[in-house]
DNA sequence: ACGGCAGTTGATTGATCGTTCAACTCCGTC
DNA sequence: GACGGAGTTGAACGATCAATCAACTGCCGT
C-alpha cells in the first residue's frame, strides 16, 4: 500500500481542521491542498469521519515525539516541565494572533454529536496528556503534599490550559492566557508552601 | 413591527444553537422548529450570522435574570454564591446526559473565524460573566486576602469552569466536572486560610 | 373606500456539500 | 506479454445549504 498519499492527506486534514475546525472544512479543501483527487481520499477512507478518525490518531501517537519532547527539551525540573508544556501552547497562540489553540479542544467542543470512536480518541487525547502531567508531578516527590490527588490536579492542569486558550482566542489577547496560567502557577506555589510545612513535623 | 415572530426566532435559535452548534443548524432547521417561513426569518434578519448576534444579546441582556437569580435565590454568602452558579451547569450537564454545556463557550470555540461584531458579543458575555463573580469576590471582603487581584481570580473561575464542561463532555461523565470544581473550591480554601493569618497581625 | 406598509407565504435559485464510480495508469508476478 | 490488484483520475450525482423574490394578507390611518 503507498502510504504515501494516505499519509499526506491526514496531514493536511489535521492543518485544516486546526485552522478551519471540521465542518468548516470540506474535503474540497482538503484534496485541493493535497493536490489529491477525491477517488485517492475515498481509497484511503470510507468518508470524511474517517478522516478525522486518522488525524486524532495521529495525534495520539505523535504526543511524545510532537508536543512533549520539544516542549521539555532543556527542562530538567517536573514543575518546570509542566509550564513549558503550557509555554509551548502560549506560544501557538501569539504565532497565529490569537486565533488557533488546541486542536483536540476545539474539536472537542465542535463536535456535538461525534460517533463513539470519535469520542473515544477525543478522550483518549485528554488522558494522554493528563497522564503526562501526572507523571511530571510524581516526579515532583515531597515537593507537593503527600496527600495530594496528582490526578485530579493534572486533569485541571488541562481543564486551566483549554479555559485559558478559548479566553485568549475570544478576546483576541494573550495577556488573558498569561493571568490564568499565573492563577495557576500561584495554586501550585501555595501547594509548595503547604508540603514545606508538612516535611518538618513538630 | 410584530416582535412575536421575530423573538420566537430568536428563542428557537437559541435552543437549536445550544443543541448542535451554529454551524450543523441550518435556517431549514430554525424554520420548522419556530413553524415560521423563510420570508419571515429574513423579513427580519439580513442573514444567518444576523440570527446569531442576536441571539447573543438574548444571552447578554437575560444574564441576569435567567442565570443569575436563579442560581442564586436561597443563597447570600457571597463565595457560595460562585459555586451555586457552577452547580447551575453542572446541573445543565447531567440533565442533558454531559452532552450541552455552556452556550457562549461552544459557541466561542467553534466560530474560527467570526465578525468583529460576533466576537465582541461573546467577549461581552464572557466579560459579564466575569464581572458577576468578581462581585462575589469583592463582597467577600476580608474572608480572602487583601492583595488579591479579584478580576483575575473571576477569570480563572470561568476559565476553569469552561475547561471542566469541555472534559465532562468529551468523557460524558459529570464527575470530571466535579473533580476540576472540587480543586477550584480547594484554592479558594488556601486563599481563605491566608486570609486568616493575614487578619491576626503579630 | 382606499392606499400603504409590516409581515407572511413558499417556490425557486445557484452554490456547495459529501460521495460514487467507471475508466485509467502503474507495477510486480507468473 | 498477459494478468491482477493497488492506487489515481475527474466527471457526475443527489442532497442540502443560505438566500431570494414576487405575490399575498391583514391592519391602520385617512
Amino acid at each position: 500500500m503507498n502510504a504515501d498519499t494516505r499519509q499526506r492527506i491526514v496531514m493536511t486534514a489535521m492543518e485544516l481542521f486546526w485552522e478551519k475546525g471540521f465542518q468548516s472544512t470540506s474535503i474540497a479543501d482538503i484534496l485541493s491542498r493535497t493536490q489529491a483527487h477525491s477517488g485517492s481520499l475515498y481509497h484511503f477512507f470510507p468518508g470524511k469521519q474517517d478522516v478525522l478518525a486518522a488525524v486524532l490518531e495521529a495525534y495520539r501517537d505523535g504526543i511524545e515525539e510532537w508536543l512533549l519532547k520539544p516542549a521539555w527539551s532543556g527542562v530538567d525540573d517536573p514543575i518546570e516541565r509542566i509550564f513549558a508544556l503550557l509555554a509551548g501552547y502560549r506560544t501557538q497562540l501569539v504565532t497565529t494572533g490569537c486565533t488557533y489553540g488546541c486542536p483536540i479542544g476545539s474539536l472537542a467542543l465542535e463536535l456535538h454529536e461525534p460517533d463513539l470512536r470519535i469520542r473515544e480518541l477525543l478522550a483518549v487525547n485528554f488522558a494522554q496528556w493528563t497522564s503526562a502531567i501526572e507523571r511530571c508531578l510524581d516526579a515532583a516527590g515531597a515537593r507537593l503534599p503527600v496527600t495530594l490527588d496528582r490526578r485530579r490536579l493534572a486533569e485541571f492542569t488541562l481543564t486551566v490550559m483549554e479555559g485559558a486558550i478559548m479566553q485568549a482566542r475570544t478576546y483576541r489577547d494573550i495577556a488573558s492566557f498569561d493571568r490564568n496560567i499565573a492563577v495557576l502557577r500561584e495554586h501550585f506555589d501555595m501547594l509548595i508552601e503547604t508540603a514545606k510545612g508538612e516535611r518538618v513535623p513538630a
